[in-house]
DNA sequence: TGGCAAAACGAACGTTCGTGCTATATACTC
DNA sequence: GAGTATATAGCACGAACGTTCGTTTTGCCA
């Protein structure tokens, strides 16, 4: 193997660990110190590999959102355009949630709330990808009213802030209660709403007791 | 004054500071060098009222949990029992945290993130007085359909946590993208959910636009 | 095999953290 | 007015923080 090429794989066994960790203790906890001793390695040897606290900080963010994407946006997408992808976006949303892929529950939730009143690259990535996430939702809604499986009369903006509560919502409970009903309830909360604003294209959408996670 | 007051002013002057460095910074972010920078006081002056790091932060907690009450909880008291209520608890919070009393937005949903993987006294504080919450927004709903204002034909629980969802997903919105339409899309929700179980007896609701805040 | 980057290391920097200890200023009690 | 409790200040501590430095180890290539 090639000098280079370790360098890049260590790199990525860094941010590995280093999205679990700030999933649960936050960015700002996320300290070198910590993570070095988690890979037994030297502070300086992982600092080399990233020059500042803060270039690793926006470097875990993307490595979050990597993962993200392989694990909801991916999969949402192999399912049909139309309203069984926006159900499988926010359905899936809420699986990858509860079967912790990350320590901390959403990885964005978290780090959202952390750096919400704290100015910088770091912030301004973050707010970046969870509107990507909130486009994908608007842009499924559209989609869906396209292909004429949901009414043309509803705000896809106002659904897409309706959904994304609720699944923000179902996290917070879950982290801060260890309630796994929650997810019930958002998803819930989401087919009903699908279904009511369902045209007869669209045709009746699963309840929540038939979905593959729970 | 005596000494003793003395002591007890002092101590409410940090706590009041203390409450909107957290809700921006967080409690951990929350350092006893920084107040004491803010109140121009020594850090062992300051220090010597609470003892510990971690005694500070659940008086922190407390503390936002008083204005909280004041702020909230008692205005939507002042309303009737009933349909009207329980709009007022959903209303007052969005206007409360809109208005901009806390810098950080809601406190609780701030520091909830922060500690909902950390362990400890100050984590299960804030979890009982979240509870508080979604408990007074379940009562009402309940009240509200002794009142024969809604139908009983819903899940209080259930639709305690849709709007405590909404309330925060406006809060995420707001801190995020100071997006001010958030807390009227989480209105026209919350309106939306309200009307249609609403009763004949409850009387039909207002619209969003004639709330008094906007 | 010798040279050379890349990668990792160990030690130290200056700063800030929370937390003690000791002393002084203040107001109330007798 | 002396004595006492309370409130605040000053100073120092050990640990941890992010960061820099010079050095050593590692593996490829000529």
């Amino acid at each position: 193997m090639s000098r280079k090429a370790q360098g890049e794989r260590t790199r990525k066994a860094i941010l590995k660990t280093a999205v679990h960790i700030a999933s649960a203790e936050g960015l700002e906890g996320l300290t070198i110190g910590r993570l070095a001793l988690e890979l037994s390695m030297s502070k300086s040897g992982l600092f080399a590999h990233f020059g500042s606290k803060e270039e690793l900080q926006v470097a875990t963010v993307e490595a979050a959102r990597a993962i993200f994407i392989n694990e909801v946006i991916k999969p949402a997408f192999e399912a049909t355009q139309g309203l069984l992808r926006l159900w499988k976006l926010c359905d899936i949303w809420l699986a990858y949630v509860q079967s912790g892929v990350f320590r901390g529950g959403c990885f964005f939730a978290a780090v959202a709330a952390e750096f919400d009143s704290r100015p910088g690259p770091v912030r301004d990535r973050i707010a970046e990808i969870m509107k990507e996430w909130l486009s994908s939702l608007c842009d499924a809604i559209v989609e869906a009213q396209n292909a004429g499986h949901l009414t043309k009369e509803i705000d896809p903006t106002q659904l897409a802030f309706e959904f994304n509560s609720l699944e923000l919502g179902a996290n917070w409970a879950y982290q801060l209660y260890g309630d796994a009903r929650a997810f019930r309830r958002a998803r819930e909360a989401i087919l009903e709403r699908l279904n009511r604003y369902a045209t007869a294209a669209g045709g009746p959408l699963l309840a929540p007791e038939v979905t593959t996670h729970e």
